[in-house]
DNA sequence: TTGAAAGCGCTAACAT
DNA sequence: ATGTTAGCGCTTTCAA
């Protein structure tokens, strides 16, 4: 009985050391690459590694490099659907059907309003994609969470504070989400997706909507069309505000001062009601913009019942380039939001700050481009 | 100086132990609920845990109790696009234009493609809802990883081996994926969303897939179809294969035996496709089952584009009742799957076994039901 | 270049 | 019912 020949749960670095006959210390080295290991070594720990099966324990190195190699992707406020807002005051709430909502759900189930309506939308699947092909080739992944009440946001506060993960990737939607503002003032790492609306220190990416709205602006004017009408998205958000005001703005330079307008919450049955309703006071309508490409489907279907042809009669133009675009019959002429490559650039923020290499607070501004199918 | 005033880090035990007066072991007592603590002291330890604004580091946490309250979801093999499969010989592949695939890709953008199809399909922003919903309450979160290489797969079980989560949720539609046996191989808990194709010793939950299609049939024949053909799933997944079979299985018992059909690939584009294929050898066909609401959209679209009325000269019959089938137009008679709550489902087995009170395998299938809408 | 040793913050025996 | 103590597995000074 000389010494124990069968550790207990999975290997240890101590059990590699014994097998390759250094210290701890050295094999630590050697799995985190430290330089100033002799090669002779370090062939020889590899190959202990190897035979023993070892694999780091994350809880003991996060332990004392007070790292996790995680981040939190979080979704705060539907882009879909901001109505799913529980107790929080504040947002004016732009006239819309919201579901009743209960923080509390019972287990699974399609229960939870919120959840479920995110990933209607293609938008938070293209976050998500961005992320992730960002984050993998890093040995990172995103834990994903949803913070649509006061308490599911100091869970994602807390959760960050336990050091569960190192910080966090934040897709705000609504309005006046408090969320931002919790995160920063608990000093944890966060970048958003989109401004936020309370001017916050914060890194950010967004797109110039004002900018995208200009183009589906020029494009419908370029095309003839002069009795034009927009379906907006929710004005209680800067993504809406921003591509009412771009579209508006050049209409109005163009002369046509006079913009028909409906307003919608960037679901394709929003975009449907909001059609319908322009069409009854403008039947002799030429052009619509919709400020996403789910309204546009939606007003696709309503222009076709009330049988006026796409682009024939009536021109559309949609916003993002989503998946739903190319779905669409005929296809979308929309305004592309590189949705991917922003996502991306959000977690190259969080993690640059994170290496301590770039305090400050930076905002990436991306440009939009015209994407022309056939609807327009 | 009597003793150090401020803390360095943020609040530990130690710390709340010496405002409250009491032993770290007396306030983990608290902090974790375990009974045998004074009221009174529980009362003192909370408003020292509150005045310190003590939150309990997870890595440490971990380190002792050897969990960490996360759970890998993992996507391996893309519903939507099985042919983003890289190197790992095995299934055949039912013809199909796949996109190359390289398993490297450069940052972000719109790179992967196997990322990207992942979420066309609301399939998995469903499962994600189910997931989530079940998850939430019991304050965890799901690990988002994909693992459509043979590298990814093994990165996933080095994640687990590390200890990063405790077990893994896969949603395996790819009909070899080797995922399932390598988790298990290395004696990590999961539970799988579908049948495994190769018998494996693991907990799954799915869909009577042959029910599903027999209500399909039964609904198009109640309906008075007579010349019927069906756009299939990918014929070497399982829920391909057995949509098929229930279908043609009903078919042939209410005499008839020839069925027209056209594998797809359950992407909305391979069911225009199937569709075109069909109407030019069947032009008189007057019911289509779609395995799926996707490539039921793209039947739709074709049958339009050859002015075919839906439902009146051919009735379309999807599955799954995803978004899909109320966004088209007209809204889609389909066969509902629960995703979400089989979600749940494979989360609560998943969570049962890390509990240790469920060791055995188990299966859980459930029953799809008829969503009668428009279309048929 | 390598090893020894301290300690990250917590839980869980064990002792009281 | 509470406190004492021993680690969990790792990284990282500090010495050698």
């Amino acid at each position: 009985m000389t010494e124990d020949p069968r550790p207990a749960g999975s290997p240890t670095l101590e059990d590699v050391a014994r097998a390759a006959g250094v210290s701890r210390a050295t094999v630590s080295r050697v799995v985190n690459g430290v330089r100033n290991v002799d090669p002779v070594i370090q062939e020889s720990v590899r190959k202990a590694v190897a035979a023993t099966g070892y694999t780091p324990n994350r809880a003991a190195r996060s332990l004392v490099t007070r790292r996790t190699d995680a981040i939190a992707l979080v979704v705060s406020g539907a882009g879909a659907d901001p109505t799913a807002e529980g107790e929080t005051g504040g947002g004016h709430r732009a006239g819309s059907a919201g579901a009743a909502h209960e923080p509390e759900e019972p287990d699974g189930g399609a229960g939870s309003s919120f959840t479920a309506q995110v990933f209607a939308d293609p938008f938070f699947g293209r976050v998500v994609t961005g992320v992730v092909n960002y984050l993998r080739p890093r040995g990172m992944y995103p834990v994903l969470m949803f913070a649509e009440t006061s308490r599911a946001r100091d869970e994602v506060v807390a959760y960050l504070r336990q050091g569960s993960a190192d910080g966090a990737l934040v897709v705000s939607t609504h309005a006046d989400d408090p969320l931002p503002a919790l995160i920063t003032d608990a000093g944890l790492p966060a970048v958003l997706y989109a401004r936020p609306s309370r001017p916050t220190r914060i890194s950010y990416v967004d797109l110039a909507h004002q900018d995208g709205a200009r183009l589906a602006a020029e494009h419908l004017l370029a095309r003839g069309c002069r009795r034009i009408a927009t379906i907006t998205g929710p004005l209680d958000v800067p993504a809406g505000q921003d591509r009412l005001a771009g579209f508006r703005d050049t209409m109005a330079r163009a002369g046509q001062p006079y913009l028909p307008l409906a307003e919608g919450r960037f679901t394709q049955e929003s975009g449907e009601t909001a059609m319908a309703r322009l069409l009854a006071e403008h039947p002799d309508l030429d052009g619509v913009f919709a400020a996403n490409d789910l309204m546009a489907v939606g007003a696709c279907h309503v222009l076709r019942e009330h049988g006026r042809r796409v682009p024939e009669d009536v021109a559309v133009v949609g916003f993002d380039d989503s998946s739903a675009a190319v779905a669409c019959r005929p296809p979308l002429t929309t305004v592309r939001q590189p949705v991917e490559e922003m996502a991306a650039e959000m977690a190259r923020l969080l993690l640059d700050r994170l290496a301590g290499s770039d305090r400050a607070v930076t905002s990436v501004i991306f440009e939009p481009s015209l994407v022309v199918r056939g609807s327009a």
